[in-house]
This record gives C-alpha cells, structure tokens and sequence, in this order.
RNA sequence: UGGGGCGUAGCCAAGCGGUAAGGCACCGGGUUUUGAUCCCGGCAUCCCCAGGUUCGAAUCCUGGCGCCCCAGCCA
C-alpha cells in the first residue's frame, strides 16, 4: 500500500525516540497502551494504538497493554475483553506483557506511605464540595486544606484507617502537598486517594474500598513496567509537572517521559465515550457494532480491515495540531486496501426485469468471468447466463441526462462479462413505472465487440433464474454536519436520519449463495461489501462498507 | 483575566537558517467489458499578522492576533 518512493514516515515523538535510542539514553524502547475498561475502542484509539505498538515495533521495543482500571464505578469485564480482541484484530501483540493498573494496588499503598512519611501527602478531611471550593479558580490562587499540616502519624494512622474502611465515601482522601497557589490547577494538592465502599472491582473484587486516581496510578505504573516513553493525548500536558512529581518522589527503579501529541478528530461522527456510550445506551444505533460507529466492532461490522485502519493511521500522522481529518481520507484508505484483495462479484440492488427475446427459453450458458481484473492468481468463476435477467433500475431511463451511457429505449448496452443487447420495448404497469424491459441480444459479442460501432456501457445484472435474494445494508455518515454538537448543540438532534437505508429485494449472483459473515467483495459498479453476521444460508446480508468513487454520480449531482 | 499548547493549500502533514516533500480532495488528459482501478499533468512566489536579526527566515528574536485544553474524590 505504501510506495517505496514515499519518503518514510516520522513524525516528533518517533524522532524524540530515535535520539534516545541514538544516544544511549536507552537501549531498548517500551511503550503502553493504557485503556480505562469503560467502553469500546474507537478510532482514535486506533490511532493510539498504531503508535504506541507500531513505534516500539519499529524500534525494536515492545508495547505493554495496560488497563487502566481505578475506577471500578464505570468499569466492567465486557470491555477489557472487547479491547483485547479489538487490539488483536489490529494486529498487534503484547506477548505476555498484559497488565492491570490494579496488580499495583499494593505497591501505589506503600508508596503513598512513603509520600506521608516524607511529608508530601496528607489526609484530607474536606468534602467533595470543600475541596473544590479550597481550590481556587483558573485566575486565583487556593487556599490550604485545614488538614494540610497534619502531623505524620496521625496522617498515617488514618490512612491505614481509611484503608481499613472505617469512614465512608467521600469522608476523606489523600492528597499530594504541592502547592495550592500553583498557576497550574493541577498542582494545587491533587487527589491521590479517595473512598469506594461496595463497588465491586472487575479484578479485585471487595479487596479494596480505596483507590488511587488516574493522575497518581499512570506515571507509577509506567515506572514499574520500565516504560521508557509514556505516550498519551494533549489534555494531559497540564498533568505532566504531576506526572513528574509522582516519579520523582518516590522510589520508582525509571523515570518514564509523558510525550502528547493530538487526539484524532474525524468528521461526520462523535468520538468522546460519553456521545458514543449514550448513542448505544439510549437507542440510536444498534450497539457498539453498529456498522455506523467509529468503534473498531462497528468498523469492523462495516467491512473495513485491520490493515486499512492501520494505514490510515500512519496517513493522518503524529502532531500537537488540533485536527478535523475528512471523512475522505478513510474511505480512500479502505478502498486501496479492497481494490487490490477484494473478488469482484455481481450484484443487483435495484432490480428491473430484462427479457431476451431472441434468447431461447431454453437454453443456459455459464460466463466464465475473473474474479479480479488485475490479479490473476485470484482465479475464475461461473456466471450463469439466461433468457431473463435483472439489471439495476438506475442503469436504465428513458430520459437520459447528456452523456448518460448506460441503457435506454433503442439504445445498446454491454451486459458485464457478457454480451452486448439493444433494448426493444419498455413495458410499463398502470401508474407508468417500468417494470419490465424487452431486450435483444447481439450472440457474436460474447468476448468482442460488434462490428461498425462502438458501444460505451457496460453494465452488471444477474441471470433470474438462478439469482439468490439478498438484504443490504446501506450505510452512510452517522451525522449530518462534520463536527456534531459543536456551538452548543445537542449532538443527538444532528444524526443523519439517512445513515441506514435498508434494501430488501437485493439479488445477488449465484456465486454468492452461501457466504459467510466477514467475507468481503467488491460488487461491480457498486462498492465494497462484506457479509454480515445476520446472513442465513438462504439469505445473506451484506453491509455496504464504501461505494466506488463515483465521477459520474458526483457531476450529476 | 492565571497556566499549558497549537497556527504551512479545502483536509492531514513534511520541513529543524540555504530558497515550500508527500497523501487525501479537487481539476484536466490517457488506458479500460467496473463512469472503478491504473497512468500522466495541474493545484502555496508562499508558511496567522507586523516588525527585527541575517548575504539568506516557514525555520532565530520581539510584539500582536486567532484557536484548543485545564477549576472531577473521571481518565
């Protein structure tokens, strides 16, 4: 897919890498990816992903996968299973190096005593509400926690004690002693600790009724892994001085580096787990597999490959920039990707009914037709040829637009992998739709054009008699304007009432008669599709995944 | 108005003081039994703006402007 002549693709962190291991800094790179287990990948994580595994593998590191799980509160095991898969599915492996940021519970315990012990942590009496209230404002300083000197002992005592479960939630919890008049609202005595009585944690069970915040677990964790370069979104810059504390005041075996770089932004969907858990929550798609959500399930639902989200990745690159990526440059990613591996198949969506009348009745033939115009070694098939077939309702009119080359009344018309016919008579129902055509066909242009013209169409169809009735689904943007919700908006209002059209009266070659769930193909003129988990044998279902660029379409638009 | 970031074409993005890569999109043209693919060509005298340094600036300095993030016991 990449071509050889492109320049390599970097980017600064790789760069920032590359030094590090240049200079001796380290001699081998270890990366993580840190899920929280509260919802489905998505794309963005996608492109976390590509970076954090594909970075280290080019270097010859390795990549750590890490669930970042300390808030038992939202976190269930339907999703760190989910995320394994959907890692795996991308391709990439953690070998052994499957982690919890919960194995360290007891460790983060002691270094937090630690933190009391050399004065740096205390425990805080103040209520939620307090604490806020203490912690100033963007442009004011904070005030001190009452319990901010609390002698060393007593901090200790109480946190074992907090530990213990003798006060409820939210009584107290411990925080770092930095600096409350820091201009960096993070500094000004972070959380470290606070109490969950009755939550039972996905890993640790009722083991614990304290739990460490994200800011204190993350930069501990990478230290205990060895973790060279911590790899994370540009919302944590402002946690970095945090980041550093935490390492530097404690007895860690490495000091990891917190890089940021910016989080994908994709047009025409949301990608914040809040908008898509509520867009499954409260009925909008069909599940985190819909094939209309950025999730990698409903990616995959969709017919897209692990090798074209990977390629996309390394297309859109690594920057601090906020971005907008067009949809465009997915779709093209995916198409590369399906043009070269995808078998072409036929398939009509709209039906219109052809008879051959100069075509006996009785006779059938069988179209021997290349399952890829440009890769051989994809083989040959079948095509069985009648007396009737069905052509698409939009490669017919009698009202043709200037330059309109497909069929109409008295014109010629190239049958795909077939032969060339004229249409003769258009026979109409009551109300004067079309609903069915009377055609001849020239028999000398099986494989060669006619003689003395030139005939400019050429379009797909399906023999009657043997077609196989299909379901398909065709999806499009989930949402109507590139950026929902933005300006204040409810995102909700803006989906694409449009994002799914249902065809039900679909035929399919008869190749396609048994296909299984996952199997990809390119139907001619029309797009890539793949076979959705709903196919029966007697009825399969296909998901569109992208049309074909379509020149024609878009001019007459 | 405190702090942290970012600003190169419609979008993404190289560039790291020596005279604007590449991809997507778009616009031509060629090949084609997919209006697809493929191939060829075009597409920033200019890098948010204004000064300055320099033989030379998108790259360095100064001052503006614009946009994003931060006041969870979420991550």
């Amino acid at each position: 897919m990449t071509d050889a002549a492109e320049p390599p693709r970097t980017h600064f962190i790789r760069q920032i890498v590359e030094a590090d291991l240049a200079s001796g800094k380290h001699d081998r790179i270890l990366t993580r990816f840190p899920p929280e287990p509260n919802g489905y990948l998505h794309i963005g994580h996608a492109k976390s992903i590509t970076l954090n595994f594909g970075l280290a593998e080019a270097v010859g590191g390795a990549c750590n996968l890490r669930f970042d799980d300390t808030n038992p509160l939202k976190e269930d095991v339907e999703f760190v299973d989910s995320i394994q898969e959907d890692v795996r599915w991308l391709g990439f492996d953690w070998g052994d190096r499957l982690y919890f940021a919960s194995d360290y519970f007891e460790q983060l315990y002691g270094f937090a005593v630690e933190l009391i012990e050399k004065g740096l942590a205390y425990v805080c009496d103040l209520s939620a509400e307090e604490t806020r209230l203490y912690r100033g404002t963007l442009t004011e300083p904070g005030r001190d926690s009452p319990n901010r000197n609390r002698p060393v002992a007593e901090n200790l005592d109480l946190f074992t004690r907090m530990r213990a479960g003798e006060f409820p939630d939210g009584a107290r919890t411990l925080r770092a002693k930095i600096d409350m008049a820091s201009p960096n609202i993070n500094l000004r005595d972070p959380v470290l600790y606070r109490i969950k009585h009755g939550v039972v944690h996905h890993q640790t069970g009722t083991a614990w009724c304290l739990y460490p915040t994200y800011d204190y677990t993350h930069p501990l964790s990478d230290a205990l892994e060895g973790i060279t370069h911590s790899l994370c979104t540009l919302e944590f810059e402002d946690h970095r001085p945090l980041y550093d504390w935490c390492i530097n005041n404690v007895s860690v075996p490495c000091k990891p580096r917190q890089i940021e770089f910016s989080r994908l932004n994709l047009e025409y969907t949301v990608m914040s787990k809040r908008r898509l858990t509520d867009l499954v929550g409260e009925g909008h798609v069909q599940g985190w597999d819909d094939p209309r959500m950025p999730t990698l399930a409903g990616l995959r639902r969709r017919g897209y490959t692990p090798a074209a989200v990977r390629d996309f990745c390394e297309r859109i690159g690594i920057t601090k920039s906020d971005n907008l990526v067009e949809m465009a440059l997915l779709e093209s990613a995916i198409r590369d990707d399906l043009d070269a591996t995808a078998p072409r198949r036929m398939a009509v969506l709209r039906p219109l009914r052809v008879v051959l009348t100069n075509y006996p009745a009785d006779r059938t033939e069988s179209m021997e037709s290349r399952n890829h115009p440009k890769d051989e070694t994809q083989g040959t098939r079948a095509i069985p040829f009648g007396r009737e077939i069905y052509i698409d309702r939009n490669d017919f009119t009698e009202n043709p637009p200037k330059d309109f080359k497909r069929l109409i009344p008295g014109g010629e018309v190239r049958l795909r992998n077939a032969y060339v016919i004229r249409c003769d008579e258009v026979i109409k129902d009551a109300h004067g739709e079309v609903v069915e055509l009377r055609a001849s066909v020239d028999l000398d242009t099986l494989g060669r054009n006619p003689e003395g013209r030139k005939v400019k169409g050429v379009i797909h169809w399906v023999s009657a008699a043997q077609a196989v009735p299909a379901e398909i689904r065709l999806y499009d943007r989930l949402f109507s304007v590139p950026t929902p919700g933005a300006g204040g908006t409810d995102y909700r209002t803006e989906i694409n009432p449009d994002s799914l059209r249902v065809l039900s009266g679909c035929l399919l070659e008869s190749s396609l008669r048994a296909v299984q769930p996952g199997e990809r193909f390119q139907f001619e003129r029309e797009g890539y599709f793949v076979a959705d988990p709903d196919s029966t044998p007697e009825r399969p279902v296909f998901n569109l995944t992208v049309g074909l660029r379509d020149t024609w379409g878009r001019s007459q638009a």
